[in-house]
DNA sequence: GATGAATGAGAATTCATTCAT
DNA sequence: TATGAATGAATTCTCATTCAT
């Protein structure tokens, strides 16, 4: 009698051999785009990697840019909880300083991870975070960290309006600046370029 | 010696025929990558637009994206050229608003050629400009421009090193918005994002 | 014990379930073939519109094209069978014109349902046709039309080999000029076909 | 000097070279397509047996179904210019014989070539014929036949359009008796066929 | 310089069928 | 009986690049 079926703490075999593969392709797809880009990684290539049929992967993704989206996505929201964990555990130190400390713990791990650095660059669009975000219960937490730094840009004074504008601009400038910086080195090192971007979002921040 | 290069008024019949070929490709390929995106541009597709033979094309260029490269950069270098013009035909304002009357009429243009911000906004990396501008007699305009900007930054007491990295930071910033609010929408319309934008970059520059 | 068994009546659940499911695939595959193409319909779209699990199919049919046969063979029996009631109930009226109402009366349906008369076109060879009748119980009255018709033409002097051959132009000859007509339109439209067709019949018959 | 590029009498060398390709993977494909069926004949394996890379098919072809059309068209229209001849050689018996004998001479060819009669069969459709035969230069003889048939039908006192419905009526009366009783025996061989087919062509042409 | 036929590796995708549950 | 995840062979078609003319 398979009564235990139902409840939520065991899942079927086949259930968690379905996660299984879904992860192994994820793990696969993710190693060979950033090691050799999206565009020079063939399905045949992941598929072999994950060691599963060339079909299994139709199954669970609807083509390439599918699971590029997926593991953008994923990744992302990852660090940015891990970042806002970080913020918290520092204690409260008033709003701009955790802002900055925010987007520090953003670039250090990018910093040290520059392939998936150069995957979100190319492929994380501010429409699919949004939509992303907005829509998959799964990403609840990232969603709420957003909703928090309007929140409190609205707290100085600032309109809900202009406060979501500004939080574009810092993510944009930021998001420029990392990628070139530790990428193409230009027009120098990130540890050389920090100061002087805290010092914007500073700015850009306080009225 | 080639004695007949001097002359500006006459080109020998091969040389004509050598430019209109390379002009044809040119056109042929701007239009179809920005109508129908470079990837899905293939290079039959530019010969038979163009009215060459296949093995025309790599008599003028390596590949597809060494001809991507190169649209991307001239149309850069003239719209550059261009908005420089119009900020010395308006005769002399002050540096912080010439900047931002060069950076407007930029984002005028892109704002009424969405095909072509696309493509710029997809192909121009730091690296290709920064590696044109300095070893191409042809974008010698263009080079004079941004050391222009850079030396006016250093009249206001920044120094040469900083003052880079804050055109830098303008035109990522610029650029950044320009795509996200003209083709995206996103946060907002181009129009409702420039006064943020343009007091943005007035903090950034003034000390 | 599945003791309701024998009633005609009763069928036990798994019966009733059964018949069910094949039911559900023959009506799904049928749509599918008739609207896409049997060659552009996958058999995981017939289970999905029959709403059953892919393996399920492969307990009631053997592959793709013997789905085909079935279909095309009870949707042939099922018009004999009205035509040749058709023919009956309009009471006797000489072997001749009872064949040309019977052709009619199958005509008539198949103009007014192009997609049965493609699928049937394409895929009803006489062998088919022929195997079925002459082994399955369930074409019994199918069976009994062809001998009837046999039998009448032996009535009019001719022998029972001969007999079965002109029938056998008969059939061909109208199905021919039925697709060719209805579907393509090609030499004239059915309507317009059909007194040579008649004539030809009485030609036939007729010594 | 190439002088003699230009006369008709002489092709240059990648023009003979293209008719030679062409050539191949037409032998190649009738072959594959009248020895294992279309369905089960792969482009991979046409352009193996023709010797030449898989990319060269499609310089030549659509795709799969178009060498088919080309295959049937050519094939059909060399048996009719043969059957004609054959006609006009055994000098003139009158209308009604020179058909049958036409007729005849068409249905000994596909006797003896089983393969070409079920290719021919199940993808010579009357668009098809019509269309190739009315619009290619090539196929001219082929016309001229069908047109004869028609003129001679006239005379007999036939409408123009009466005309064509029994030239077609004839036609396919003919391919229909000739698939079934050569391909599948039925309702009886050939031979045991033609008496009463011929008997049925004579009542359907003359009045 | 110019041509364009030929190449052939390789990409994406489909799908009938199986089989453990 | 019924399921549907998994398989992987098979297929079509593309396209950058070469090279003999």
């Amino acid at each position: 009698m398979k009564e235990d079926n139902n409840t939520n703490k065991k899942m079927s075999k086949s259930e968690e051999n379905k996660l299984l593969k879904e992860g192994k392709l994820f793990e696969a797809a993710y190693d060979l785009f950033t090691s050799k880009g999206i565009n020079n990684t063939a399905i045949s290539e992941i598929v072999k990697k994950a060691g599963v049929a060339k079909g299994t992967f139709y199954l669970y993704f609807q083509d390439k840019y599918d699971i590029v989206d997926l593991i953008v996505v994923r990744k992302s929201n990852t660090i940015l909880i891990e970042a806002m964990e970080e913020v918290i555990k520092s204690g409260n130190k008033g709003f701009v300083d955790s802002v900055i400390m925010f987007v520090d713990y953003i670039i250090e791990v990018l910093r040290h991870d520059k392939k998936l650095l150069k995957l979100i660059h190319k492929n994380l669009s501010w429409g699919l975070f949004d939509s992303a975000f907005r829509n998959i219960k799964q990403y609840d937490n990232a969603r709420r960290i957003i909703y928090y730094f309007i929140d409190e840009l609205e707290h100085e004074g600032i309109t809900k309006d202009e406060a979501e504008k500004i939080l574009f601009m810092i993510v944009e400038l930021t998001s420029a600046i990392v990628y070139s910086s530790i990428i193409l080195k230009e027009p120098d090192e990130i540890q050389n370029m920090k100061p002087l971007l805290y010092k914007t979002i500073r700015k850009i921040i306080q009225n």
